[in-house]
DNA sequence: CTTTATTACATACAAATGTATGGTATACTC
DNA sequence: GAGTATACCATACATTTGTATGTAATAAAG
């Protein structure tokens, strides 16, 4: 038997191991001998060696389902948000734990005090949040003064800038239509700061 | 030797196939042994197939590595799409090979004819994609009217409302402070659709 | 043409790993 | 207490899967 052109299968080979690390199912030798239509595994397990000689993949050795990438290009591991339906009062630990939905977001920073709400109403549209839109939000009971948080008031969650004023909590809406929200301190739960926003378009 | 708290440690087991199974590394039975401190194998393995059997988890049966998170829950497979820092003229597949950095998304649809562009200045602020927000990108060649795409004029890269006008297109700004482009139809190279848009906030 | 490198095949072996069987100890029910 | 269920251990077995060795075919270099 001969050869096909340069590195191609090479690089086909890469594009199938890659898609299913991605996917979370490291594949084995011979999957990738299946895939790619080898008719011995070691055909295979010669391009995924090339592969790791060039580092363009990682290894653990003697393991089943080995072959990862690299830590360089590994990075952007992708950890799991709950996306939270409504906010019982009170209960955010509980409507985490049956979500309406997972995002996928960049595990860099740490994933596990993450949740995301859709937002209703136009109260934020001046800070170029939509009505709609998604917030991932980082639970803290605290805040900074001007950072756009999620406050439960009543039974309500609600999306606004955090103003602290003295003893009273201002929560104001980024819409010239809506009026800020004057609270005592006491009466406002800060839920936590929104650290993304996102929006999907039809 | 006797036993533990209810299903304590079935829960223990769980969490753990659960995140290794999303960080992409499923655990092999042994795995689950050595992490919960079971001094035999059989033990982790019973508490897998209890959690099989409970539908919490699901199995490709004789395979290494085989348990896996069952279909309904397993759904947000990540996939990332790169992050492309700028648009040389006609060159987006050069760019798509050296990307600035990935981006996690959610795998149910087609990912590979995705990408992402950094958006610079306020034309769009009116629909709510300010200044250094994200903008997801599915590569096409053509637009339905009202569509937010990214067009390519001249050497630059912009992201506009779609409206198509006979021989012409309108590149339309969601800013009062901005005016319409209208351009010959042949100078306008559609690099795709906007279908999300994240900012991520300090 | 000869040499060399690359690509691919066939087959075998060994390690990793899923699976099976039988036993012991504690808790609960009757 | 007898009976049942659950949690755990110990050991063995079978399949999957990584690894190794030897050979053949084609392309490029000399």
């Amino acid at each position: 038997m001969g050869r096909t052109p340069a590195g191609e299968t090479r690089n086909r080979v890469f594009a199938f191991v890659r898609t299913r690390l991605l996917a979370g199912q490291p594949p084995t030798v011979r999957e990738v001998q299946e895939a790619l239509g080898f008719r011995a595994v070691g055909t295979a397990r010669q391009h995924l060696e090339q592969l790791v000689a060039q580092g363009r993949l990682a290894v653990d050795r003697h393991k089943a389902r080995g072959y990862r990438l690299p830590a360089s290009a590994a990075a952007p591991a992708a950890a799991l948000v709950p996306l939270l339906g409504r906010v019982p009062a009170g209960a955010l630990d509980e409507a985490v734990e049956d979500p309406d939905g997972y995002l996928p977001v960049d595990a860099r920073g740490p994933a596990d005090d993450l949740f995301a709400l859709r937002v209703r109403g136009e109260s934020m549209t001046g800070a170029g949040i939509l009505s709609g839109d998604l917030v991932i939000v980082r639970r803290q009971p605290t805040a900074a003064a001007g950072d756009i948080v999620v406050a439960q008031v009543g039974d309500e969650a609600t999306v606004k800038t955090f103003r602290p004023r003295g003893r009273q909590v201002e929560l104001h809406p980024e819409n010239p239509a809506f009026e800020p929200l004057v609270l005592d301190a006491a009466a406002v739960v800060l839920l936590g700061k929104v650290v993304e926003v996102r929006r999907f378009l039809p």
